[in-house]
DNA sequence: CTGAAAGCGCTTACAG
DNA sequence: CTGAAAGCGCTTACAG
């Protein structure tokens, strides 16, 4: 095992002496810094060499200070959700995590809590150098980031402010699942929207639905749902048959993987009874019984893009026309939809 | 929307110029340190009010410096693990992150990439106070860490060292596991390992199995294989029903999820054909064809428990004896393990 | 009860 | 080609 860093670390005066050059010429020299050109190879050599002998590394804390950049983003997001977030958030982060560690930056969780004047704090102490905000851009968050003028992008949100802002075509997504089911022949589609919190997604996944439907000609089927997964089950269990709908379209993967267990358990059979179709791309929607018909978000590239836009912002020095970049969905046919029954 | 501060944001002279006093009382007032008590209390709300007004926030940069303390702590993982990790992972973190949140600590993350060097001196550069490692601790992080003096504790990890670690109970799990199993009448009961990284659970759990089939008379059908889902289902389904095992444990949820399917595919009925039990308390155990019995293990108590050893260590003056924490698991019985068939 | 001063460990114009 | 000096914005013994 190497041996012990001393209980005092070695700091740039310590190279500094030991090579008989100036703070200002180790420095330099270890950051690469332009001026280090007229530094002589020998020069840049020795002090290399005594940096690496005495274990030295330019602690990160004078560093921040000095550069006035911590080289932290803040990636902010509303509980509940939870830290580690599941579903497209986790592409979403990969995505995120991608880009910043390829540029040296790291990410800072900053969850908006119950106390506003926590978190607004934590915005405003310079400890971080721009922020990406996922789902849900509102007050008092919007004004606090305008105020403390980082830079910041909204990453699967969207805003009426003049803000960077990346989102999956939502509208898109959900035309083509539910064009999808009408090409095998469905009419009776329904909506199973469930409780779900204020985001812009189910405005436009929910039109996109009743849109299809009408150009159709299904209108009279329209039916978007609130209830919960077993609340809906048991209902049209008890239905008959023929008035059953033959599609259910869920809101999101959850939702449809506990749907299927709760179909199967009423002895109806997907896709044979009644298909489903759903949005979402991550586990388990290829391991359900039976593989989930889903549409994608492509949520690695709308972490990449937003990343991206937020370190333009850092990196350039004017400021930049703000972005709304749409990305497309796409829809992945399984094995959870196929055509009605006969006697639908 | 509130008025962007200025440019130059106000420093801690600004509020000791507004209120005619030093810095160190502002300083001081701003803190809550002791020495506030002998600052008479007119001074205090003087200063507090100048500090609103202005806008004013400690700059978190000057403070790391100053105070030698960053308040953040990195949590290590070995990639491939991703960013945003499942299963086990996700109860973890949210243990960590809550404890940390009440001590007002953040999450650094920090993935032990190829270049060493690079995450080596991240370890190095004073931006963290204290670390947690996640499941694997090797050369060369184990001597970095002891080389740099910095505070840590495993997380669902053990190792040799005389180092904190915090483990999940994987033996007694395991053989609970199989006890459930032999008591349902299952003798021909498989093991379905799988592809795995090196982990001490996967001994523990091995160990536990080998040893109550033992103990239960079965020893003769110990099989532990190391075969993909489809590469088992294929080949039991090429044999007589009377050779197959009625059961099968899979080392964690992510493959029983799999297999449910692919024996659902293969036409195996589970449990009236095979029982499945497995590891592992998170989504979708709950949602799967059918229901997963499964052991939990104690994951957010995980999380919790190392985070608070790490704050101790940070915050107490002299060195506390390296702890080693074992906590229980415990099996949750759902509807995919039950007796074997009639003619098994 | 309060403040001057040193110090945290760097970076970066600027001067020579 | 190299260095002295100022500065980043705080905290904290210490002195009065």
């Amino acid at each position: 095992m190497d041996k012990l860093l001393p209980m005092s670390r070695p700091t740039i005066m310590d190279v500094a002496r030991k090579c008989g050059v100036s703070k200002t010429t180790v420095s330099v020299i270890l950051n690469d810094s332009p001026a280090s050109a007229r530094v002589p190879v020998e020069t840049r050599d020795r002090i290399r060499a005594a940096a690496e002998e005495l274990g030295y590394r330019p602690s990160w804390r004078g560093r921040v200070l000095a550069s006035q950049k911590t080289h932290m983003i803040g990636v902010i997001y509303a509980p509940p959700m939870p830290l580690i977030v599941r579903g497209n958030y986790e592409g979403i982060m990969a995505g995120i995590h991608q880009v910043l560690q390829e540029q040296g930056y790291h990410i800072l969780f900053v969850p908006l809590g119950e106390d506003t004047a926590h978190w607004a704090g934590i915005l405003q102490d310079q400890r971080m150098d721009g922020a990406l905000v996922l789902s849900r851009f509102q007050e008092p968050l919007a004004s606090t980031l305008m105020r403390v003028r980082m830079p910041f992008c909204l990453v699967n949100a969207d805003s009426d402010l003049p803000v960077h802002r990346v989102l999956a075509d939502d509208y898109g997504g959900s035309a083509e699942l539910v064009r999808h089911l009408c090409d095998l022949g469905h009419e009776r589609i329904t909506f199973l929207l469930g409780k779900q919190p204020g985001h812009y997604s189910i405005t436009r996944r929910v039109e996109a639905y009743r849109d299809v439907m009408r150009a159709r000609g299904h209108e009279r089927f329209v039916s978007v749902l609130e209830e919960t997964v077993p609340q809906f089950v048991d209902r049209i269990a008890a239905e008959p048959a023929r008035e059953r709908p033959t599609a259910v379209i869920t809101y999101q993967h959850f939702m449809a993987t506990h749907l299927l267990q709760k179909l199967w358990d009423a002895g109806m059979r997907v896709p044979d009874d009644l298909s489903v179709g759903s949005f979402g791309n991550t586990f388990p929607v290829e391991h359900t019984i039976p593989p989930l018909s889903s549409v994608a978000l492509p949520t690695e590239e709308m972490g990449r893009a937003a990343a991206r836009l937020v370190m333009q912002q850092i990196q350039s020095a004017e400021a930049i026309e703000p972005r709304r970049v749409v990305l497309q969905e796409t829809l992945t046919v399984r094995r959870s939809t196929a055509a009605p029954p006969a006697e639908g």
